[in-house]
DNA sequence: CTGGTAGTCTAGAACCGTTCTAGACTATTG
DNA sequence: CAATAGTCTAGAACGGTTCTAGACTACCAG
């Protein structure tokens, strides 16, 4: 169990993507992925960003998330129609979305088995199966 | 095998949750629900009530397919974070989503089995279960 | 180390789907 | 045929996201 240091990943990635590491991208990246798995919108994150004292302009987080997107360092969850939540948990899993406080939460992808899938028209192909199980308070 | 006239199905629905049967109400509704299941969203239904000779606002669309949703005659499908669809089917079932058009297509509830899903926490229950495939054109 | 250049960042404007608003209109009731 | 509660409409407002033009910066060649 050796420990990867935050950067790694973060670093990696963006070289693959034939993105420069900037103060930015680096700064944004350590506070994705240097705390587990975590959920995040583009105002939260430049919110955190603000009071980890980054400066860093809304534009450059959305551009940010979105690059880190394409590069398969995050993964975009849409669950509700006027906001995109980032994902730093790229394997094969699902969701929990609280309708009430509108947070997600995962399912680990072995725990939710999907079958009988019909196959996908003639010339396409399934690029990804999300499954989002929708919870609202009890009572 | 009876068939159900088409305005039934939305009289008996804007009676049952208490909305008047207005020209606009009943003309959106038989757009809707006179030609099998579909996916639209607020403009397209729009325009096509504009093709169809039926002068509608689009805040009312906006509105009649909010009360349509809330009344069970609709549901929302959100596949894309900027535009939400309505979805005539209500009943359980899920969808292909094709990213390069941006169009829907039932799959048949019985068709897909989701399994060991983890219980929701405490004090929470489940309202839905979605299951998307994201479909890209092949290659 | 220096200058050139391609890539990046920023503030603010623009954009786009959706919701809100105030006033005109209409279905319903008695 | 009122009275009234509900509905419709055009246009403004809203909120999240993307675009724009110009300043800045990482990188490379010399």
């Amino acid at each position: 169990m050796t420990t990867i240091r935050p950067y790694t990943k973060a670093l990696d990635g963006l070289k693959a993507a034939g993105l420069r590491p900037t103060r930015q991208r680096l700064g944004l990246g350590r506070l994705l992925f240097e705390g587990g798995d975590r959920h995040v919108t583009a105002e939260q994150l430049h919110a955190q960003a603000a009071a980890a004292g980054l400066r860093v302009s809304l534009a450059t987080v959305y551009n940010t998330l979105n690059q880190f997107s394409t590069a398969g360092l995050l993964r975009e969850v849409v669950v509700e129609s006027g906001r995109s939540y980032f994902d730093t948990n790229t394997s094969d899993h699902h969701h929990f979305f609280f309708e009430g406080s509108g947070d997600l939460q995962d399912i680990p992808g072995e725990q939710v088995k999907v079958s009988d899938i019909p196959e996908a028209p003639a010339g396409t192909q399934v690029a990804r199966v999300d499954v989002i199980v929708r919870v609202r308070s009890g009572r």
